[in-house]
RNA sequence: UCGGGGGUGGUGUAAUCGGCAACACACGAGGUUCUGGCCCUCGCAUUGGGGGUUCGAGUCCUCCCCCCCGAGCCA
């Protein structure tokens, strides 16, 4: 990690800058700022981060990084007490941790700034530019007019200097209760843009702050403090999102007007969309409230909480968020790519075990009565001398119920009466029985031979055995509990219809009770990444201590072309 | 309808004085293989529409169409 706490991946020159890294290198060349850069990432302390946050916190320090004395600062925007809570902060610091970056001391509170945002409202009512005015809400909104028509002058517009700051001062003091009053900037009721017709800079609420308490009874509005808290921080680049587009002349106004010690100014890009999920704060505050998940960190969400405890490696996240750029139009990425990315950084560093998930018992009829190999299996298939681990073959296994069929399809290079596969890195094996249970039809076990000169993989006369089975020797196996995770809605733009919730998809989690893992997998400790051959990246559950016995999730499937076959015919 | 911002393949980005539309994903075809994984090869868009300038336009001009954001004492 580099002294300004920014990129981790830094190092790999980009093919192409995008448009806010044109124009910081653009910046940095003609030495603006003094050749400095400052971002800062800005979240409200009321929801968890999610995938679309980690654009952002990818997006801001990057551009910190660009400069060598460059920073990204951490800022709590809270401003509004009624919905921020402690608890989010801390979980807000954990997950940017997390992902790989280091604000270092540049942790900073908007609510620090209260008393000087107060100051820099009684210099804005001393230079007339503020009023108190004591207008209904009702009749605020009503006097403010529409895109059609202008607004129209509040009674109170032109109360005295002298006059106005004995009612700041009064509402400061929490002599008036919420709703009777507030301060507006004078710009202008008739401005094209309704947000500049004389905005609110403060609000009374009498709810206590998380960190400020009950020390203040009035609030300052998101579009007066968010340009001076840059400000204070000397931010130079204030990167948000396309929605604030509308409020940057406001931004303009209030630093013009309130000669904070820096300049900043506001940049804005198009925020993340993704497939088959939702990115709302506020759509995943309804599924977690409804019960729809288990909590901000259920696997499914796609909260940085839940991609961690998912599997899914910070670094994949910062890749995948470097990976699909960053521009002003409005996008939905494919959830396929994220899924390739993971994959793609898994696939590197991940080592291989076996485990069954639906078990099926397989008889080997030849094998020595009570004998046992210990097979010693590489980690990584790719490096066939290095790491390994031992795993017991006898003489009655398990493998996956899916890879036996009773009248095998075209094309079909498993388990079938009558076929010779491979168990990996164990031996051939040649189905010869299969035993039904008579009640119910269903395939209870398979019986057959093995081929004592093929011990531990490999064909002795070279044939061809196209089928590679994964097993688990049913003495040895180690009970588990598996949870498969698949994509929380069933289309692929929830947010955009009507009941987002109608499209949940009710299999998006699949729990299996009894799956059986080789041996080693006992010990996995949580947060442990791991393959099952054949079957996907999975990732040990810290539920394991709760439930007393190991516990994966899936953190996604192998890429499954005999799947995509198996479909079209 | 007023103000602000956008339209390049199925998806997301790129094309830095106007000079062969590039990369990745997805999809399709094939090869390789002790994971039907990984890997390798090949295929897949004339840039929202019409006019114009130019030897040459995704890039410039012009008219039109479509999409997103904005009327919280939320951020």
């Amino acid at each position: 990690m580099s002294e300004n706490g920014a990129s981790p991946d830094a190092g790999e020159a980009p093919a192409s800058y995008n448009f806010l890294q044109e124009i910081v290198a653009a910046d940095v060349a003609a030495g603006s700022h003094g050749g400095r850069v400052v971002t800062r990432f800005p979240p409200e302390p009321n929801g968890y981060l999610h995938i679309g946050h980690a654009k952002s916190i990818v997006l801001n320090f990057g551009l910190a990084a660009m400069s060598p004395h460059g920073h990204c600062n951490l800022r709590f925007d809270d401003t509004n007490p009624e919905t921020e809570e402690t608890e989010f902060v801390e979980a807000i610091e954990d997950d940017v941790r997390w992902l790989g970056y280091d604000w270092g001391d540049a942790e900073y509170y908007a609510s620090d700034y209260f008393e000087r945002l107060y100051a820099f409202a009684v210099a804005l009512v001393e230079k007339g530019l503020a009023y108190v005015d004591s207008q209904s809400p009702e009749d605020i909104r009503e006097n403010r007019g529409d895109f059609h028509r202008p607004g129209s002058d509040s009674p109170y517009r032109d109360r005295s200097v002298s006059e106005n700051l004995d009612l700041l001062a009064r509402m400061r003091a929490g002599d008036f209760d919420e709703g009777d009053c507030v301060l507006r900037a004078r710009i202008d009721m008739a401005h094209p843009d309704v947000l500049m017709r004389d905005p609110l800079i403060y609000r009374i609420r009498k709810a206590p702050h998380h960190r400020t308490g009950t020390a203040w009874a009035i609030y300052p509005m998101y579009d007066f403090a968010h340009p001076l808290s840059d400000a204070i921080e000397g931010v130079t680049h204030s990167v948000c999102t396309l929605e604030f587009q509308n409020n940057r002349a406001l931004y303009d106004w209030f630093v013009a007007n309130c000669e904070p010690p820096a300049e900043p100014h506001q940049y804005e890009f198009a925020r993340l969309d993704l497939s088959y999920t939702v990115l709302s704060k506020r759509k995943l505050q309804q599924l977690v409230a409804g019960g729809h998940v288990d909590g901000w960190d259920d696997p499914r969400m796609p909260t940085l909480a839940g991609l961690r405890r998912r599997g899914v490696p910070p670094a994949a996240i910062r890749e995948f968020c470097e990976t699909i750029g960053v521009a002003k139009r409005d996008n939905l990425v494919d959830v396929a790519l994220l899924e390739h990315v993971v994959r793609d950084h898994l696939n590197a560093d991940t080592p291989r075990m076996m485990a069954v998930l639906r078990p099926l018992r397989v008889v080997i009829e030849n094998w020595d009565d009570g004998r046992v190999e210990l097979l010693r299996c590489p980690l990584d298939p790719d490096d066939p001398d290095g790491a390994a681990r031992d795993v017991p073959l006898s003489g009655v296994l398990y493998v996956e119920r899916d890879d036996f069929a009773a009248d095998p399809p075209k094309k079909w290079f498993r388990l079938a009466p009558g076929r010779e596969v491979r168990f990996r890195y164990a031996c051939l094996f040649t189905c010869t029985d299969v035993v039904t249970d008579p009640g119910t039809g269903e395939v209870v076990e398979l019986r057959g031979t093995w081929d004592p000169e093929s011990l531990g993989g490999a064909a002795p006369d070279g044939r061809r055995v196209r089928g590679t089975l994964h097993w688990v020797s049913a003495a040895h196996a180690v009970d588990a509990e598996v949870r498969l995770y698949d994509r929380l809605f069933t289309t692929a733009d929830p947010g955009a219809a009507d009941d987002f919730l109608a499209h949940l998809n009710p299999e998006s989690l699949e729990t299996i009770h009894a799956a059986k893992l080789e041996p080693a997998l006992a010990t996995t400790n949580a947060g442990e990444r791991v393959q099952f051959e054949r079957l996907g990246y999975f990732c040990a559950d810290p539920d394991r201590d709760r439930l007393d016995r190991p516990v994966f999730n899936r953190t996604i499937g192998l890429r499954d072309t005999w799947a995509k076959i198996a479909t079209k015919s």
